[in-house]
This record gives structure tokens, C-alpha cells and sequence, in this order.
DNA sequence: TGAGATAGTTCTAGCACGGAATAAAGACAC
DNA sequence: GTGTCTTTATTCCGTGCTAGAACTATCTCA
């Protein structure tokens, strides 16, 4: 449909918000007849609107930077847990423009489908362009290949979401959708590489190098939950001691404050104690910080990527205990290498469906046809 | 020089041997008219020759693969430790023609250029093209930033052995340039990612993603040599027990199996004794491989790469230990996960001025200019 | 000997790109 | 205010890369 120069134009504007030509000439490497060429048809389409930058000091002929229409079209993001339906509609950046969780019937997947179609239509949200699917487990050109938490093999999900709801719908790994909304427009938009780490009922891991996320098929299976933490520690269900599920996760946290304490508590309840001087809770906040620092210096070890984008439903526990987690990432981390930078995505849960709507989001820029966009979304011609 | 299909022509011939036309059109995405157009100029030029693959039984017109013209050009690759030059001259393809080591006489870099241009011509191999040097450290356009053992800080080295040599010089850390040569010419070719763990007076570690070399900054430190291993264990000169410098150096081995025989015995002699079934050597060499084992799993896990390519001087080990480091790698490695491959290069230190070498020769391929070939390289005009 | 298959070539029109010259629109000096 | 300077964007046009269509080459097989 759009030519390289087109696709990467549009990127470029999507992304990096109101540009000028000029600044798209360094960026993409094209010379400025050719910004004012590409740029052309966008703008007469009606799918970017040029700013008029009123002079701000400088000298020179003012900018006239590009951006893409406001209100151009949303788009849904879903994210399926084994429970629970995360859903949102976002703007064509991925902003959040609603957030709703449902609980999930079943898991048939003709019958999941049908309910996301019932669930985005009832965000309330009009010119939906797209649908992104995000879940756990292994995905490929639109078809679940395997996804332990719903049971599901070779599913062609992605059909089935736009036959019930009449949009296009994309379907991505959870966790490659949420390196995908980092890197584009999340904590790690600009950053060339950076691993993604998320915290919460389980341990998610992902990878940008290159500017590209790591699409493989390992990226579906809990690779980085094994990886050992501490020596002595609990230990997680496969029967690791000290690995990363079983310092970090909140199921395994909250088991050990409850141990201590002798009643139940849960996650948030451990972060309250914890904050409020609770000898237990603070133990055990601080091993899993100390653990999740020495993951972040692993990790950035081993992918060569000095930046870790830190997220997940869990990452409270970043903001309670930063100064031990970056002693941790410190201490494993050479002194001569460069330092670690972490960003913290600390949005919690809909982060995971902004994930889904970014692949949506992309899946459409890629789909965009000069020839053939909607009569009306053009400007209205004069009389 | 080159446009981007020319040079996209030009790679693909060298790294995938005599290869037709036709089976171009698909790798390299251009059209069959393009390829002939794009092949004449290297043909004319002599730098690529059309073999007739003789019938080989299959119908229809026979296939005309195109291919590095034979003895086209050489060249070298050096690899500088602190102690010493490892030499090789090279064909096109980086295959081997002579090996050497020379002791380092002095650390001055203008010396330690001079000493390079006298042993790369000492090797008596003629039309060298280019030469690629390789060294520990930070290297960055041509610029040795640091370079730790040799007491190198910011040394424009390349320059200064273009100056004694007279033929374009390349530089590049020593495992990037590894992980370079084992992606175009070595066990990697083919493979879209892998990660590059080399064992020997060190541990080196580089990464390859997305058919890409990742050439950080942190390439230069040693940042796989302080992964923790093994809870119980040697302690590495840093402090660190169990860390892959501790578990897996031929120094650290070679110390422990003397302290256990209260002899001193070098590495290559621990390798013996353990094939002998020396019952200290054993233990020492399996808790080894267990370890590496255990590094090759995390790295595969972290960098979602489910393959390995194990090089290095003291990679004699894993011959002697196979079983143990497979089923440690196994063992690290969720069993859903695709199993980690692992590729062994056994050619000991000449891969590492292979890799240098390799360097030279890409280098070599972006500085071709079609209208300057030398007049030599032209097939001698019909009289 | 001709049909079929596959590889590669020639011819040609389209078109993306950038260089050169030009226009636009402000700041600043006087 | 008017002219000069600076920066941004546009117009015009030649160059060169690309692929479609038609064609040629060279084999196998019946």
C-alpha cells in the first residue's frame, strides 16, 4: 500500500508527534522535496493536519510541523487473562481514553470473541479503527499457536475477533504487544534497545534491540520467571529455589508476609505494611527488591542493553523499595559498563491492553491506502 | 559506492556461495530483470564469475549460479591480546590460508602497528585487500576508546595501521568482530540470532539478534564473566563465588585441579587428566560444564534466542563434557521452550583473527566501487 | 522432434529521489 | 518602514532504479 518512504513518514509522525519537514529530512534521511512530496497527500486525504507553529523567537521562516489528525480514529485494546478481559479504547497514540475489566465466561474462543465484541462495543467509544489482542502465549500471523492459560491450540483468533465485531483485529503475545507500546510510545519511545520486565501474578520478559522487539516464539513461554535469584529464598512451583517467580511474583510475596504474620495478607497489603515500617513485610520487600535488581542486571548484562523498562500490575514494589533495587542492578552490574537506566510504566493493568491497541495502531498504519481512505475523513471540498 | 541492491547483491553472493539468479530474486526481493542488471557490472568487472552448473538432472534451463570470482582478493586478520599478534590471511570467504602467533614486544601503539604490518607481510600472501584488526576493549570508527589490556585510551588505531601497511584497515572489539565472522561465514550463518559464548584465559560474550550483530558499547567489558553460576564454588579475582569467570577460565580450572593434585597443571593437561578419568580433574571439569551449561541456558533465556555458538581457545571442554552441558542447559530451560541448539567452533584462536579478518572483508564489500575497479581485476580485452 | 518447464534477458514506462533555484515568512538593523 | 538575513518549504527537472511484458535460452521428457 504506502511505499517505504510513506510507511516511514507516517511512523515518524505518529510517534514522534507534531514533526516539521525539516526535522523528518534528518530523521528519515530524505531530502526536503521529498518531505514536501510525501507529506502532500496525508494532508489532502485528511490524515494529518499541518500546525501553524506561530513564531516563537527564532529567527527564520516559521515551522509548519505535521501531526496526525486529532480525532482521526480510535482504537480498542483487549487483553486476555485466564480470569479476565483487560479492555480499552485509546486514540490513534495509544492515550487512554477508557478502561473497563470483565470478567471472562469462558474460553471458547468463538464465544470469548462474541464477548469482546459486546465489551468494546459497550466502551462507548465511535470510529473504532482496530482491534489488538493481547494474551499469553505463542502467536503468529494472527493465530494462537498456544496459550496455556486458556487452554487454546491453533486458534485463528484473529479472524474470529473481526467476524463478531466487523474491524480489523490484530493479535500479538501479551508481552511482545507491551515491549511494542513501549518502544513506540511508551517509557522506551527514542531509547535504541531496552528489556522489558513486568511484576505481578507472574514474571514477564521482553526484549527491544535495534530498534525492533524480539518477535520469537519463546517470547510466549515464562522464560525469564526461572531464572535464579538468590540462593536461599522460597521456592516456586517448579521447584526453583530463589528463582524469579518465587521472589517476585505477588502470589509468592504476599505468601511469605503471611507466613511471617500468621494471617492472611495480601500483595497491596504487604506494600502498606512494608511502607509503614512492618518488620516482616519489609524483609521480605527487600529480598524481592535486591532479587528484581540483580534480574534487571542480568538481563541488561546478558542483551547488552543498558536501559530496562519496568511495568506490570505488581511494580509498587519498585517505587517502595528504588534505592535497593538500584544498589542491586548496581552491584551485579560491572563498574566500567554503563549504568543501567529504568524507566517504570507504573499503570498497572491497562498498560497490558494499551499494549494490544499499539499493535492495532501499527497493523493500521501499515494498512493505511492513500487511494482509498473513507470520503469522510477528507475536508470537506469547497462549494 | 555501491547502491543498496548492489551491495545487497554483493553480500549475498559472498556469504551464499555460487547462488543463481533465480534463487536471488526471493532473498534479496528484487525482480528477475533487476538481477541481471544488478550481476552484469560485477561480471564485467571480473569480481564475480557465472559458473555453468552443468544438467543436473532437474528440467527446464539450466541454472547459471553467480560467484566470488576465485582468488579475487585476501585478506588478514589480527587479533591483539596483551601478549601477543594471532595472524591469519584469509580468502574472501575468511577461510583460512596461514595462521600465526607472534609474542607482543611492546605496548606502544604506533609499535604495535609496525609490528603488525611486519608479520602480515612476513605471512607471504600476496593481493591482501584489507586488514582487520581485533582487540578487548571499546572501539568505536575506527578509534580504540579503551582498551584495557594493552593500556590503550582513545587511539586511532586503524589509521595507524593503514599508514604502515598501505591497504585499508578495519577495527572492532574482538567479540563483536567473533560474533561477525560466525554470522557470515561461520556455525551462525543462516541462523537470525544466537548468542556467541567464547571460554579460554577468559569468558567472552557477544549477541546476535534479528541477523544482526549488537554492537554496544558494553560489547567491550566483560559483562558475561560475572554471571553467578554456581552458589558453592571458586571465587573470581572481583570476589565473586560462582561467577563464570571463577567456573569456567582455564585459569581458575587449571588453579583448582593443582590445588586438589597439590601439582601445578595447566589446562590442556586438566583436559587430559579428565578424559583419563582422574577423579579431581573430573570433578572440576563437570562442575564446569555444568556451568557452562547453566550460562548458555540464561543467556538463550534472556535474549530469547534459542541458539548458541560456543568458541574460544579453552573450548575443549565441551567435547570432553558434552552430555553435562547439554543437560545443564536443559535443565535451565523451560521444556516448553524450544531446546537451545548449540553450534561448537572448535578452530581454537584463529577464529578470533578470523573474526578480525571478517571485519576487513565487510568492510571491504561497502568500499567496492564498480567504476574503479582496478585494471588488473579486468578480463584482458578480446585484441 | 516438439511440448513443457525453468532461467535469464531485453525493452520500456513509471516513478521515487535529490539538486538547483525559488518562494515564504519571520527577526533584526538602521 | 524598508532592506537584509535566516530558516523553512516548494517547484521544476534530470537521473537512475525498478518491475511488467514479451522474449530468448536450454534443458527434460514423451
Amino acid at each position: 500500500m504506502l511505499s517505504d518512504s510513506e510507511r516511514a513518514l507516517a511512523r515518524a509522525v505518529l510517534i514522534h508527534g507534531p514533526i516539521s519537514r525539516s526535522e523528518l529530512t534528518s530523521r528519515l534521511g530524505l531530502s526536503p522535496p521529498s518531505l514536501t512530496r510525501l507529506a502532500k497527500p496525508f494532508l489532502d486525504r485528511g490524515l494529518m493536519v499541518e500546525l501553524d507553529d506561530r513564531s516563537d523567537g527564532s529567527i527564520g521562516r516559521p515551522v509548519r510541523p505535521l501531526d496526525v489528525r486529532p480525532g482521526l480514529a480510535h482504537f480498542a485494546g483487549v487483553k486476555i487473562t485466564g480470569e479476565a478481559l483487560h479492555v480499552v479504547a485509546t486514540d490513534v497514540r495509544a492515550g487512554l481514553l477508557a478502561y473497563q475489566e470483565h470478567p471472562l465466561g469462558g474460553r471458547d474462543p468463538k464465544g470469548v470473541a462474541a464477548e469482546i465484541a459486546r465489551v468494546v462495543r459497550g466502551l462507548g467509544v465511535d470510529r473504532i479503527a482496530g482491534v489488538g489482542v493481547s494474551l499469553g502465549g505463542a502467536v503468529r500471523d494472527g493465530r494462537v499457536e498456544f496459550a496455556p492459560f486458556l487452554d487454546w491450540t491453533d486458534v485463528p483468533f484473529a479472524r474470529l475477533v473481526e467476524a463478531e465485531l466487523g474491524v480489523p483485529a490484530s493479535i500479538e503475545n501479551d508481552l511482545v504487544a507491551l515491549a511494542e507500546a513501549e518502544r513506540w510510545f511508551g517509557r522506551g519511545a527514542g531509547i535504541p534497545g531496552f528489556v522489558v520486565i513486568t511484576i505481578g501474578a507472574g514474571i514477564g520478559y521482553a526484549l527491544v534491540v535495534n530498534g525492533q522487539a524480539v518477535h520469537s516464539r519463546e517470547a510466549g513461554v515464562g522464560l525469564g520467571g526461572h531464572i535464579p535469584l538468590a540462593a536461599s529464598g522460597p521456592v516456586c512451583h517448579a521447584g526453583h529455589r530463589g528463582c524469579a517467580e518465587a521472589m517476585l511474583t505477588s502470589g509468592s510475596i504476599a505468601a511469605q508476609v503471611s507466613a511471617a504474620l500468621q494471617r492472611p495478607v495480601d500483595y497491596d497489603e504487604v506494600l502498606r505494611l512494608a511502607a509503614a515500617g512492618d518488620p516482616a513485610a519489609t524483609t521480605v520487600v527487600d529480598e524481592a527488591a535486591a532479587a528484581l535488581g540483580r534480574l534487571v542486571a542480568m538481563a541488561a548484562n546478558l542483551t547488552l542493553q543498558p536501559a530496562a523498562v519496568l511495568a506490570g500490575e505488581g511494580i509498587g514494589l519498585f517505587s517502595l523499595a528504588e534505592d535497593r533495587v538500584r544498589a542491586a542492578v548496581a552491584a551485579d552490574r560491572d563498574p566500567r559498563a554503563e549504568p543501567v537506566r529504568l524507566y517504570v510504566d507504573d499503570s498497572g493493568f491497562s498498560a497490558w491492553a494499551r499494549g494490544a491497541a499499539t499493535v492495532a495502531i501499527q497493523d493500521a498504519v501499515d494498512r493505511i491506502d492513500l487511494d482509498q481512505v473513507e470520503q469522510e475523513l477528507l475536508p470537506t471540498p469547497a462549494p
